[in-house]
DNA sequence: ACGGGTAAGTCAACACTGTTGACAAGCGGA
DNA sequence: TCCGCTTGTCAACAGTGTTGACTTACCCGT
């Protein structure tokens, strides 16, 4: 109570909106979504509950301003397409792996929200399926784009839920 | 015990169990896990919501029995294995699809629980895993056999995720 | 310098969740 | 008759996300 009045003080509440959102991060990551809750954030912020609300309006905002997928995979399907399957196995398995698969699996256990799972779709699109789509020749490249999309989707998923039992 | 006897004669006990089953079935296929509550399918059932848990033992077991995958993929994993993905990809598509998703859909949303995603990770096994690995030669039949499940995944995933966008 | 406006934070409450224990009612067997 | 057992009901518990009223603390125009 003393240091979060001292930092209010000095600070502003963008400080302890900030502390709200690395906490959050953190335990939406370690727990998943529904197994998080808006007390136990507020808590590890060291601010009040309703403070977490009055910040970002809803648990369900706050999860998705908070945990957001960040992979950049242009290096990736702007390359060579024959070797594009090898090349996004390797990228997804390789760069930042903890980060990909947490948020993802963290996603993944919530889209029981509508909006969680608009933002997954969405995410999916500019990342794979946009850049993708207008380089394949061929018959149906969107629809295959989003075949891509799915099998990686199923890579993730696999690792995700099957945790250390696929890969190991 | 013999309660087959015992509730013929009474009637109401095992009736309203089936009951609650029933309508937990539809609420959870069409909500999903989180969105549904106890007191819903109670008052859909027309039953006190202390008897929902009374029968099952809790809202996680209730949904373990009542949203089964009960998929039989026998005939496709025993077939050859040339044109072993053209005949996956036809049965999961064509095979009770609307069943195949919904359950897919809400299991994979409420893998937050470790119960469900413990049977989630048993099914795929029991499912793909076990009757394929032996068939495969070469290395890792394991790992590959994983591998082909890990792509079924991602294309109940994509379907059930993107729900109409895919496929329509 | 002062008073008002506004952002930041606190507190208690709301309606809801899953779950539990105490208790009543019906019924078969001794 | 009483006993035991299942079936059901009721109220309560701790916990959830969220809201509104209220107190601060600070900045700015006069």
């Amino acid at each position: 109570m003393t240091e979060a009045a001292a930092s209010s003080r000095s600070g502003s509440g963008a400080l302890t909106k900030e502390a709200i959102g690395t906490a959050a991060r953190r335990l939406f990551a370690r727990q998943g979504y529904a197994a998080t809750s808006v007390r136990a954030i507020a808590a590890e912020a060291g601010a009040d509950p309703a403070l977490v609300i009055r910040h970002f309006g809803s648990k369900e905002r706050l999860f998705l301003e908070t945990v957001a997928i960040e992979g950049r995979f242009d290096h990736v399907t702007s390359g060579p397409l024959e070797s594009l399957g090898a090349r996004l196995v390797e990228s997804l398995l390789t760069e930042a792996p903890e980060l990909t698969f947490s948020t993802w699996r963290a996603m993944l256990r919530a889209t029981d929200s509508d909006l969680v799972r608009s933002r997954l779709i969405a995410a999916m699109e500019e990342m794979f399926i946009e850049p993708l789509a207008p380089r394949l020749s061929g018959p149906d490249p969107e629809l295959r784009a989003r075949l891509v999309a799915a099998a990686i989707s199923g890579l993730l998923d696999a690792v995700a839920i099957l945790a250390d039992r696929l890969i190991g």
